[in-house]
DNA sequence: ACCGTATCTACAAGCGTTGTAGAGAAACAA
DNA sequence: TTGTTTCTCTACAACGCTTGTAGATACGGT
């Protein structure tokens, strides 16, 4: 994403005005590597702003969206969350305990649809999202975790249930920042 | 999945009644590779039970995924998709116009968080998305794709807009089946 | 066949998000 | 500055997907 000065002037090179409210979103989302939701972004504007409403935080991240200067994401937390990282490709990594979403940079150039049957996709990205818990929910929550597995796998009994996407598991590092 | 038969005895050793409308829904997901949202679900049970309602697939959809029998997946179509396929480790590719989603058969082994500062994450699984455009889409209507996107491209002008997600481009092929 | 309990349907409400209408403010020209 | 046009604002309601509630019904073991 630019700097709120130069997004002021690419909205008004594409026709739209520049209000208080928007460089109020322009700045929250400078920098944010948090991945906000719109509720999120609207929560730290109304600190600016009071009176601004949802909608046109909804609005203007559909805006900065349509201009490519963020990513609106679905990661699977229920809602969208947004990226002002447009600049370098990159992957995520997903809490499954508080939806914690942070950027993965790393380009994995062996990922291609392999051959068989054609279905006849063209495909023009491929996005690669990493679920596990972060640091903050293994410390805190770690028995809690234990328990609710145990307890789905006792309810499940005898029938040998397969917990869905335990494929690997790792301990493993990610670069922060955006 | 298991056969309608095994899901049966799984849910009676479960503690879980069995009736015609999970049956049906059984039935209905067995061999279903199109990934299916709740309400498609819906659509077909009722052409078997016409008084089936929503809620009770949901329930059993719930049910089913609770008991790793299918995986509910967010591919960021706007709803919960259903993929009763848990055997095989898979992937998904997902056209961006009609949300039709397939599986893709490939394990991706260099797939692993890059080193740097370390985030904490304790990663247990990777999913990868393939987003394009599925072969119906591409025929019917590459046209007012083309249209759309000039349409984006002309509103931001001359400011060089980046449209998101557009790294790589290439047709690609995938395996069929579940 | 009986009884306890899970499940059914129908209805309504929850959540995230978007449409609508009238008031208000930005942009640009004179 | 002033005016005019157009976009944007807020508030409110509605949308689509999903889940909670209540009373009726059906399962399943005895």
């Amino acid at each position: 994403m630019r700097t709120p000065d130069e997004l002021t002037q690419l909205f008004r090179a594409n026709g739209r005005k520049v209000t208080a409210q928007r460089q109020c979103i322009f700045r929250v989302l400078q920098g944010d590597v948090t991945h906000p939701s719109a509720e999120a972004v609207f929560e730290a504007a109304r600190r600016d702003v009071e009176t601004i409403s949802l909608k046109t935080v909804y609005q203007t991240l559909n805006d900065l969206s349509e201009l490519g200067e963020i990513l609106s994401l679905d990661v699977g937390t229920g809602m969208t969350r947004f990226d002002p990282n447009v600049e370098d490709a990159h992957h995520h990594v997903v809490c499954r305990r508080c939806g914690k979403v942070r950027d993965v940079y790393a380009d994995f150039p062996d990922i291609s649809l392999p051959d068989g049957p054609d279905l006849g996709f063209e495909v023009g990205s491929a996005e690669v999202i990493f679920r596990g818990l972060c640091a903050e929910c293994l410390a805190a929550g770690i028995d809690s975790a234990e328990i609710d597995s145990a307890e789905i796998e006792a309810a499940v009994g005898n029938a040998t249930a397969r917990s869905p996407g335990a494929a690997t598991t790792a301990t493993v590092t990610a670069t922060a920042g955006s």
